[in-house]
DNA sequence: GTGAAAGCGCTAACAA
DNA sequence: TTGTTAGCGCTTTCAC
């Protein structure tokens, strides 16, 4: 059986207060009885049970994380990077894919109330506000990383999508292209709504006319950008450029244009969202806006951290800065037709 | 603050241990009694806490899951499958990307004891078998999924290997290649020797001659399949398809045939391992062994739960059927040149 | 500097 | 059928 702390006190002849005291720090234990100990655990090859000590009100040292999947490479990515971020403070993280029903994500709150992790990390959508209220009554730190939620106040770190949408317009426009449409998410994901704004307001300050009839809305999935794609380039006079909300999206243009026998990029620019690994992998590589994403790990771990200590600080809002990743999807418009 | 099992105790007018044998359908508790306690909790929201009851050495409902990364797609359908089938049980399953670096996997072991999981699955390579052994000291239940141990005595669930090589050997041969290269990744990955064991049986069964100096050996990583098949094509008499075993590595060699103006699949044609969301994404989609990863996590994660009940049944090891997905990557070999 | 004892929320004998 | 009680492994007063 594992070894506990009575075994180590009885091994060392002292008392388990003790050998606690001298495992955390606390109280007064004089440098020999400390080292004394320190050496019985190792020998012993004792562990002190977190469990335990989390009954007494200390922390469990375990975290949720909440997105929609976990197959999903824009989401593996974020789990990655507050994995790694948590991993150096000896957090653990349980990963929970809601698949943005409300219905699970309720489940998965349920288990990890019970578990009394330290705080939960949620990077998927949320139906249901009253979910997070009820998390906030029982106090336990949230914080919403890659999301945002309209009416409460929680901690959330994101990537600036309006800046994001900009800087695609700017480079589309940069390349001579007036003719432009839009594959979006659906219109509740405020990110999605946040990186057209953007994108139109860029277009506008380029003076490039835009109807909002030029937005396909899809669902996050391939072939649901094939279908959006396919709408928008059927059309009579078919744009020449395409902003994505996001790379599924736009990979699902790509295949969609080659279906239809459009070049990428020498008759239709084709630009992105997110810069996950599917961006670099697709053939042209996809010119994309590169969402922080380790950044933005570290950062909402950061915050659900300074959380925990002191009691509760204002609730902060970090907003992280996006970068455009040219890569060949994109290129000047072949000529600048009058219309 | 949360309610325990006091409040609905007192809340019912009964003692805990009443209140402990309605929860879990032990001892003999009255329907009336059942019915008024649940009814309690329910109003008071109170939900069991899963750490102390796993003081007293029940479970924790919780497993570790160990892989190389959790970003790498492969892994993260993987993970993804495990969890959703650990869900199902009401398990949470924590995250560990270990690099493959046996330190980190010693790391996450300890914090993962320190947390008395009820199990650990075990996705990435070991280097050090003691790590292993010193876990079944512990009679920790563990399980290995996708990857192999040699030496130890686990439980395991893989895809037959061998029988992936094989399949994708015919279907080379059967499109009438005969100069043919392998992209493997290093020897001591089991999988990839299997692999590649099969593959070799499979040329020599349609009599196709094959010699090892046709192997180039890589890390997995895309740049390195790049590099490896630049080597392999780069030679005089080059091949008209490769295999590679995994789809990292073939989509390397993809990007590597289109530096160098080699078209695939009408020049070369190519076969990847995993068929993981890289594959369809890729152009032309990857024709790839499929490893059947869904059933996969839910055989790993069966046999674990398996363990903990049945004190310790036999070890067994569960080897699934690949399959083989053809999409655009292969085609018939142009012409077989007399050599 | 060190230890005795109470208690965290729960389960499991054992009594009643 | 229900309640009393003694832990599980740990932290934390509060004495000594």
């Amino acid at each position: 059986m594992k070894a506990t702390i009575y075994d180590v006190a009885r091994e060392a002849g002292v008392s388990i207060a003790t050998v606690s005291n001298a495992i955390n720090g606390k109280g007064n234990v004089s440098k020999k009885r400390r080292d004394q100990i320190f050496k019985i655990m190792e020998q012993m090859n004792y562990q002190p049970n977190v469990n335990a000590s989390a009954l007494m009100g200390k922390k469990t040292y375990t975290l949720g994380l909440l997105i929609p999947d976990i197959s999903n490479p824009f989401f593996a990515e974020i789990a990655r990077a507050i994995e790694d971020e948590a991993h150096q403070l000896n957090y653990s993280v349980i990963m929970c894919s809601t698949d943005n029903k409300d219905e699970r994500v309720e489940r998965y709150i349920a288990l990890l109330e019970q578990k009394n992790v330290d705080g939960i990390l949620i990077g998927t959508g949320l139906d249901n506000l009253d979910i997070l209220t009820s998390l906030q009554a029982r106090t336990i730190p949230v914080v919403m990383i890659a999301r945002e939620t309209s009416a409460l106040e929680v901690d959330t770190v994101v990537a600036d999508d309006y800046v994001g949408g900009l800087m695609a317009a700017r480079h589309l426009a940069g390349l001579g292209h007036r003719r432009i449409a839009i594959l979006s998410e659906q219109w509740k994901v405020s990110s999605a709504r946040e990186r057209i704004r953007g994108f139109k307001q860029g277009l506008q300050d380029a003076q490039i006319p835009f109807d909002d009839d030029q937005i396909a809305i899809c669902n996050y999935l391939i072939e649901e950008g094939r279908r959006g794609a396919g709408e928008l380039l059927g059309r009579a006079h078919r744009p020449t450029a395409l902003f994505c909300c996001n790379d599924v999206l736009a990979i699902g243009a790509m295949q969609e244009a080659r279906r239809l026998g459009i070049k990428v990029p020498e008759e239709l620019s084709i630009v992105g969202f997110d810069d996950t690994i599917l961006a670099a992998v697709v053939d042209p590589p996809l010119t994309t806006v590169a969402q922080p994403i380790v950044n933005m790990g570290k950062q909402a771990f950061r915050l659900l951290i300074a959380h925990l200590d002191e009691a509760d600080s204002v609730k902060k809002r970090i907003v992280l800065r996006p970068e455009l990743t040219i890569r060949q999807s994109t290129a000047p418009a072949a000529n600048i037709s009058v219309e």
